[in-house]
RNA sequence: GCACCCGUAGCUCAGCUGGAUAGAGUGUCGCCCUCCGAAGGCGAAGGUCAUAGGUUCGAAUCCUAUCGGGUGCGCCA
């Protein structure tokens, strides 16, 4: 189904169109001044400026200085012929000011119960987006700033899979880089596993990892420690690192090792957020499509030898700062992530031909997308797909530095989760409200709200924005929050617990309470299209959030279960119902789910 | 040095394809549970939208400069 604003920017462009205007200037938007009207359409004040710079060669009004009021006054006179308006005004210096009919927006409302997509807009047609998000890295336990890419790539492939796209994830793993190297000098020196490293086995190799995760967590600040202090050390890894790269058996198995025991922790993490791929590949996944690719870019002659490198140069003239080359094969032989990403890019073309690839990362690696883009745009190697980096803000302390915790390190996303867990179980118990349910439940309630508060504090802010990652704040209940929507959600699934079954009765809005909860409803498809154009989170948080503030004003005014009058009383559940599904879905969009009771 | 991003209420942040009185949460102060869940609702106070120019009928939004903060600039990811 249109959205109610779109139609309504059809009949206004129409309108425009009518007196020999472009149809674009009959946009409709939500007022600025609800006070006032609706929704205002502010095209009259555009057009002037579009009248009076146009040449006089014979066009209409190309003499006169056009008037704003004048303007608006004869597209008013259009629409006051349209029944579907209650009100059409004037005001200040030619906005359109317009109201619906209530039957209107009660048709609306109707119609949207009625579409079993609650009126999302299709915008992808059935095209195939890849989201590149996640990225944790192989030996590093997640830690908080990998859970921004995490939240805000979930919830882009949530709203893109719900807006009609074909939508393929991967966590696309750091697991072929230097550190793999670095890990694997590492426990050559300690000595704890010689056979990976005896030059006269080629395997079999023992079953059972070396190393835990718990190990491989000490082990890689410690290697990355020792190679920074030590030139020697550092040089071992990156020999080591080309090694693996080549094929080296028994550091092939070792890296084996790594990602397995990695990758059960990884997906434990990823688990408790709440958080899928549907794939698990990673850099290494396209170890085979390097030879051919670099064999190619040289022979298109795309690739040359530079300071003892492989680079691809992809610098453009109108650059306005320097643009270093891409590097493809360091000068020991190695390759790097921007090479992986490269080939990256044939392989889901090749498999997949999206229309998109997105690539959720910290918005400080925007220079490597941009060289990666430019050499898959050289190369010919992105087909038809665009591909587009959705960089996110870094995390910071309150002190405004990055975030540590008190012991100084950086928090994990274990620890996190745990925390919003404990302190929703404290409140809980506060309200002395879990105190009949099972333990069972008490826990499932604490985990979707302890998931909640992270989720939304991280998605409510712009993405691109650093914020700071305030403890106090993500352990917050109060205000705008997750465990606020998921209240008013719970409270209406209770109402409706209660009134057992009433009528599917048509829509009827009869107070400005239910008209103003009737006008954010039927906003949603708007706002789930404007969310994916601009890749924004934080406009389904702001909906979600108003429209639980608009359900509560409306819940705050009218008795609903106690309503005598039968007919309202269904109709007013009906409007419950109606925003429960919504609350619902764009929570879940977010990635949070709404306990029964909580 | 060059390039990019940011500077909005005490605090944390929206708004930025120019438009009417710049919003929210939090914090502060007040009011509202003998009725559907108060993790709630209502109200008050609180802002030279960093500064100075410019474009425009109109600028938080566009342009320029300055100050302040952040980030990135070849063999890490």
């Amino acid at each position: 189904m249109t959205s109610l604003r779109a139609a309504l920017t059809q009949i206004v462009g129409d309108a425009f169109e009518a007196e020999g205007l472009p149809h674009a200037f009959g946009q409709v938007q939500d007022s600025d001044r609800p006070d006032l009207a609706q929704f205002q359409c502010n095209g009259a004040l555009a057009a002037v400026k579009f009248l009076n710079g146009r040449p006089a060669d014979g066009s209409p009004a190309g003499a006169a200085k056009a008037n704003p009021r004048a303007i608006a006054d004869k597209i008013a006179a259009r629409l006051k012929a349209d029944p579907l308006f209650a009100k059409v005004e004037i005001a200040g210096p030619g906005f359109l000011n317009l109201d619906v009919t209530d039957a209107m927006l009660a048709m609306q409302l109707d119609a949207m119960r009625a579409d079993a997509r609650l009126g999302t807009p299709d915008t992808g047609a059935g095209r195939t987006v890849i989201l590149d998000f996640g990225g944790p890295n192989i030996a590093k336990p997640m830690a908080v700033h990998h859970l921004r890419s995490s939240i805000i790539g979930d919830c882009l492939q949530r709203l893109y899979r719900a807006n009609g796209w074909t939508v393929i994830s991967d966590v696309h793993l750091g697991d072929w880089g230097l550190q793999m190297g670095q890990l694997i000098t590492e426990i050559e020196l300690e000595g704890t596993a010689p056979i990976y490293f005896d030059p006269n086995i080629t395997g079999p190799y023992p079953q059972e990892s070396p190393v835990t995760m718990e190990a491989l967590e000490t082990l890689y600040p410690r290697a990355s420690a020792a190679c920074k202090a030590n030139p020697a050390r550092l040089e071992a890894a990156r020999r080591a690192t080309v090694e693996l790269q080549a094929g080296r058996p028994g550091y092939r198995a070792l890296w084996k090792h790594f990602v397995t025991v990695t990758e059960a922790g990884l997906t434990r993490e990823f688990e408790s957020l709440g958080v899928k791929f549907d794939l698990w590949n990673g850099e290494s996944s396209v170890d085979g499509l390097i030879p051919p690719m670099i064999e190619d870019l040289k022979a298109r002659g795309l690739a040359q030898t530079s300071e003892g490198a492989l680079v691809v140069d992809v610098a453009r003239e109108d650059d306005k700062k320097p643009m270093p080359p891409l590097i493809l094969v360091k000068s020991e032989g190695g390759v790097l992530y921007g090479t992986t990403d490269l080939a990256t890019v044939i392989e889901r073309v090749r498999d997949h031909a999206p229309a998109l690839i997105l690539y959720v990362v910290d918005h400080r690696q925007h220079g490597h997308f941009e060289q990666v883009f430019r050499a898959a745009h050289l190369a010919g190697f992105a087909g038809q797909a665009e591909l587009e980096h959705v960089g996110y803000g870094t995390m910071n302390g309150p002190d405004g530095k990055p975030f540590k915790t008190r012991a100084g390190g950086a928090m994990k996303l274990y620890d996190l989760i745990e925390m919003g867990k404990a302190e929703a179980e404290k409140r809980l118990a506060e309200q002395g409200i879990g105190a009949d349910y099972s333990a069972a439940e008490r826990a499932g309630i604490a985990r979707k709200v302890g998931i909640a508060t992270i989720k939304f504090a991280d998605l409510s802010n712009h993405r691109t924005t650093d914020y700071v990652f305030d403890l106090e704040r993500f352990s917050k209940f109060e205000g705008k929050t997750g465990p606020y929507l998921q209240y008013a959600a719970v409270r209406i699934q209770s109402i409706l617990r209660k009134a057992g079954t009433f009528d599917g009765v048509p829509s009827s809005l009869t107070s400005p309470e239910e008209r103003a909860l009737a006008l954010h409803l039927l906003a949603l498809g708007d706002v789930l299209a404007a969310a994916e154009d601009k890749r924004a989170p934080n406009m389904l948080c702001d909906y979600v959030f108003e429209l639980a503030q608009v359900f509560s004003r409306f819940y705050a005014a009218h008795h609903i279960l106690s309503e005598s009058d039968a007919t309202l009383r269904a109709a007013r559940l009906g409007l419950c119902a109606q925003v429960l599904a919504v609350l619902t879905k764009v929570l879940d969009l977010l990635g949070i789910e709404v306990p029964e009771r909580m």
